[in-house]
RNA sequence: GUCCCCUUCGUCUAGCCUGGUCCAGGACACUGGCCUUUCACGCCAGCGACACGGGUUCGAAUCCCGUAGGGGACGCCA
């Protein structure tokens, strides 16, 4: 046997680790989900790792229920992190521990210049027509006045340029000029976000940094962090925004679709089209998703939300899932309707005549409301039309033809309809119509032969009798 | 103001890297028709775009330059 080969480099230490790294200050947008998804996808497809962290250093707009929020909505949409999710607030040893770090090996220095002091100088350099920047004034000064507050600040290269190879954006280069040395650790002794966001990246081995390109110009400030604490940059991947959101009434959090009755393939299969395609598809499975999605087909340009094309995905969803999942999902909104619902085969047998009706579950509900209830009103234009007196020996041949019919399903009322159409020489129209009147009180309905094997008989005759009181 | 990014039908996008097969393809929406016991679904058709101006080239949506428009960033917020 021969010796096994030299060791690659291994896996894990190629491996490919992403994280999702939301702050708890809200519930998930529609922007928020996208990067989450883009992020688990390319975990996935690379059989990498999703790590969720929680940017949670805002102690003032922090909350634990957005926290849940955030996870319930992660695992609802089926992303589900692999690690985490881990807290910023419960690192703070280990950010004070780098800044001192930083100071020592002079990557950093203290700055006692008062946020006043600093608002002057801004204020000046826009009248003046300059990019604001800190002047740099502590960087070198060692005369440092005994109990004044301070920050520490790092050091900024100060001549060259820094470039950075985006997976989305390519090479974008950007001269030190527009970089000043940015505070790391308030007068507070709390690190700020372009430094903790840096030192957790490297810690936790981040690999790729997927995010929102309103983050392309931080990570300028980024990369000499990184080379300051000793490590190299990760891969970068700015996404475009998403224009348009936060219309209608602000219903924009993920939990506010969920309950306008989208399904949670829906939403991510219409995401991830948004600044992503493969050729001409537009509709794709979990796993689709997964095989085909990468940066090379991620696109520079921001797009915008689109009610319509998620409606119609929505709908293609409705049509697509399993019956019985399909149920499952819209049981909480009936419920919510009050009617009493179980899951059984009459549940299913009603989703699968409804389903391709409706763009959402609140559609689907609203359109099946009279399965579950026979408190509606008659459509009176409809009776007006349909109901005459003179059909009346006809409707009631029907009800006691269907008291008698063995075998309750459409095929068997199909018959019936048609044998009785003949025996009074009508039309079918004339008895299906005061069928659908009876039964939904309107004249809008499926396959009226379904619509009535999909209701239990006894319900059909109770309905068709009290119609005939519209004769 | 300075810096960065973006610009194909109303919207999401294919094509652009590797110019010609693009008088630009698909999808949503919209319009019309078909199907039909109603309403939907479905099917078919139609409408509709390379931001603008220069250049390079036999030839540009595709390459180069400029202009305009949009977005983002410039915090002891994240």
């Amino acid at each position: 046997m021969l010796a096994s080969a030299p060791l690659k480099p291994t896996e894990t230490s190629m491996s490919v680790r992403v994280r999702f790294a939301p702050s708890n200050t809200g519930r998930l947008h529609l922007g928020n989900v996208r990067t989450a998804l883009f992020n688990y996808l390319f975990a996935r497809n690379q059989g990498g790792t999703f790590i969720l962290r929680i940017e949670d250093t805002d102690r003032a707009r922090s909350r634990d229920e957005y926290t849940e929020a955030i996870t319930d909505a992660l695992e609802w949409l089926g992303m589900t992190p692999d690690e985490g999710p881990i807290f910023q607030t419960d690192r703070m040893d280990r950010y004070r521990e780098a800044v001192d770090r930083l100071i020592d090996e002079g990557h950093a220095y203290r700055c006692y210049a008062t946020p006043e002091e600093l608002e002057a100088e801004r204020e000046k350099a826009i009248a003046e027509g300059r990019k604001p920047k800190y002047s740099g004034k502590w960087r070198d000064r060692t005369d440092h006045p005994e109990d004044q507050p301070y920050t520490v600040r790092i050091k900024m290269p100060q001549e060259g340029q820094i470039t950075i190879d985006d997976m989305v954006q390519g090479e974008v280069t950007v001269d030190v000029e527009e970089l000043d040395d940015f505070i790391i650790m308030r007068s507070d002794g709390t690190p700020t976000y372009n430094f903790v966001v840096v030192v957790d990246d490297a810690a936790m081995e981040i690999s790729h940094v997927i995010r929102g390109d309103d983050h392309l110009n931080n990570t300028f400030r980024q990369v000499p962090v990184y080379r300051a604490l000793g490590h190299e940059p990760p891969r970068f991947a700015h996404l475009p925004l998403i224009d348009g959101l936060s219309k209608r009434g602000g219903s924009a959090s993920i939990q506010d679709y969920r309950e306008q009755g989208y399904l949670s393939e829906a939403l991510v299969n219409y995401l991830s089209r948004l600044g992503w395609s493969h050729g001409d598809q537009e509709l794709f499975s979990h796993d689709e998703l997964v095989e085909y999605f990468g940066f090379d087909s991620v696109g520079r340009s921001p797009s915008n939300f689109d009610r319509d094309k998620l409606d119609w995905v929505n709908s293609e969803w409705m049509k697509k899932l399993p019956a019985s999942e399909l149920a499952e999902c819209w049981i909480p909104f009936l419920e919510r309707k009050g009617f009493d619902v179980e899951h059984d085969e009459q549940l299913v047998a009603i989703v699968n005549l409804m389903r391709d009706r409706a763009k959402t579950l609140v559609e689907l509900t609203e359109e099946s409301s009279y399965f579950f209830s026979a408190d509606f009103d008659y459509d009176q234009k409809a009776v007006d039309k349909w109901m005459s007196a003179d059909l009346k020996p006809a409707i009631e041949a029907l009800i006691e033809g269907l008291e008698e019919i063995d075998d309750w399903n459409s095929d068997a009322i199909g018959t019936l309809y048609r044998a009785v159409g003949d025996e009074y020489d009508l039309g079918l129209a004339k008895l299906a119509q005061p069928t659908r009147i009876s039964l939904t009180g309107s004249t809008s309905s499926p396959s009226v032969f379904s619509l009535v094997a999909t209701f239990d008989r006894d319900e059909v005759i109770r309905r068709l009798h009290a119609g005939t009181e519209l004769l």
